[in-house]
DNA sequence: CAATTTTCATTTGTCAGACAATTAAACGTC
DNA sequence: GACGTTTAATTGTCTGACAAATGAAAATTG
């Protein structure tokens, strides 16, 4: 086990890859100690500190644990649902921010996405997911509430409606999708009228998945999805206006 | 600018945090330089190993990039889609591999999402992407390609599938979605007569995408989603027989 | 003066060695 | 056997050092 030293990459990068590779192909499996960080260093030949950047570069992507100890050490960790959650927060709100990717294309693929999972929500809702859906319309609708709350909410509303297809991989997946819109919403000012549009559009979706009708689901999003272009478009046309 | 030394984490994962969080937030934007490491050491009052392994941990993340030399340094790094891919693909497929997701849920959820993209990869598809669905249809035809280059040729006929959708946010969703079940595709055994059918639904796909007729390319994802389902679960039966 | 080469300061990459903090097992003691 | 105590192993952190890369400044040369 030897790393090329006249590679152009650094050594921890190397290190790093080669045992990523050794998780990934299943040779190392979950919970499966590493060796110490002293025998890493000199089954690769570089010192501790080398050793240790490798690590901590695994451990960024929830690839291992450690555990400080007699019996500590580096572990294969198990990657949880919830922990990829956030690693695909925060890279699609870092794609979003930093790409200059339009509020059309976001908002096209998050409802398109959605659009995916309501008729499998349609057929599988439980009664939790349906209270929250409709506790999340309900908070909604409270005056005085700021706008970034509202959008909150929106976020809150939406997820419910993706879990209660009761399929992990979708609620990962979309989770990416729908939580990076949240900050492009918030440049959205919701006006009363278009709040109570939303949360109109918000209770017939819940409606139609308490009804398990999921084309009356599917048209009320696609609704929501045109309404909501709309608004963004609104923002767009007052601030080109406001710069002009 | 300092760390509590109290909090029970480690050092270099609460600077790495402080820094994370600085960029989502764009007090950082990108491109910008962070101080040295030794200027870094000084502000959060640690070594400078402990700075390295924070960056480490960000540079995990395509966070940062690193130079060496007189004007090197750290750099808020602009995350790009072709990096996120990537991550998106390596997390994917650790969570399928490590949680026991059953091939149904995987294959239920990666059909739904690709008939989101359907419609709207109808209406745009380019020359470009259609002639890359059809040469990998017509490439799966091929006599002696081995179970494994048929499953590599699924997965880019059905990128070339959502990529035609032309929206950078939709391909990069998918990508994990499409590229994770690929280990699980590759358990499969293919008989000439399944891969006949999977081919045919390829080419209707195809045919409906060129023809710009949504419901059709989904009635056939559909019916290939269903045929995938009903290929797995005899290889289930099959194993189950062996096992008992 | 212009072009080229050399020198140099800055910064990251790597190493060696040390000590602190934590943890569980081994060991004694009652 | 139950309960402290010691001990060994391991990660976390620090200090100091040198190598390697790299661009800028200085020196040299035509």
């Amino acid at each position: 086990m030897k790393i090329d030293p006249s590679s152009s990459a650094d050594l921890s990068a190397q290190i790093a890859k080669a045992i990523r590779d050794a998780i990934i192909s299943g040779a190392l499996p979950v919970d499966e100690r590493l060796p110490s960080e002293a025998e890493l260093a000199e089954q690769f030949d570089v010192s501790r500190p080398t050793v240790r950047e490798a690590l901590k570069r695994l451990a960024a992507q929830s690839l291992i644990r450690t555990q400080r100890g007699a019996t500590g050490g580096a572990f294969v960790n198990r990657l949880k649902f919830e922990d990829a959650y956030g690693q695909q927060i925060t890279t699609s709100t870092l794609l979003l921010s930093m790409n200059a990717v339009s509020f059309a294309t976001a908002c096209e693929a998050r409802y398109a996405l959605e659009r995916a999972c309501a008729p499998l929500s349609a057929q599988r809702r439980s009664a939790d997911h349906l209270a929250t859906m409709r506790a999340e319309a309900h908070r909604q609708s409270q005056p005085g509430l700021t706008d970034e709350a509202f959008c909150a909410s929106d976020v809150a509303f939406h997820r419910a409606l993706v879990d209660a297809a009761d399929n992990p991989v979708l609620s990962y997946q979309l989770a990416g999708a729908v939580e990076a819109m949240q900050p492009l919403m918030n440049m959205i000012t919701f006006s009363a009228r278009s709040r109570e549009k939303i949360i109109g559009l918000h209770q017939m979706i819940a409606d139609a998945i308490e009804a398990q009708d999921a084309g009356a689901a599917d048209a009320n999003l696609a609704a929501l999805a045109t309404y909501t272009q709309e608004l963004a478009q609104g923002v767009i046309a007052a601030r080109d206006k406001a710069a002009r």
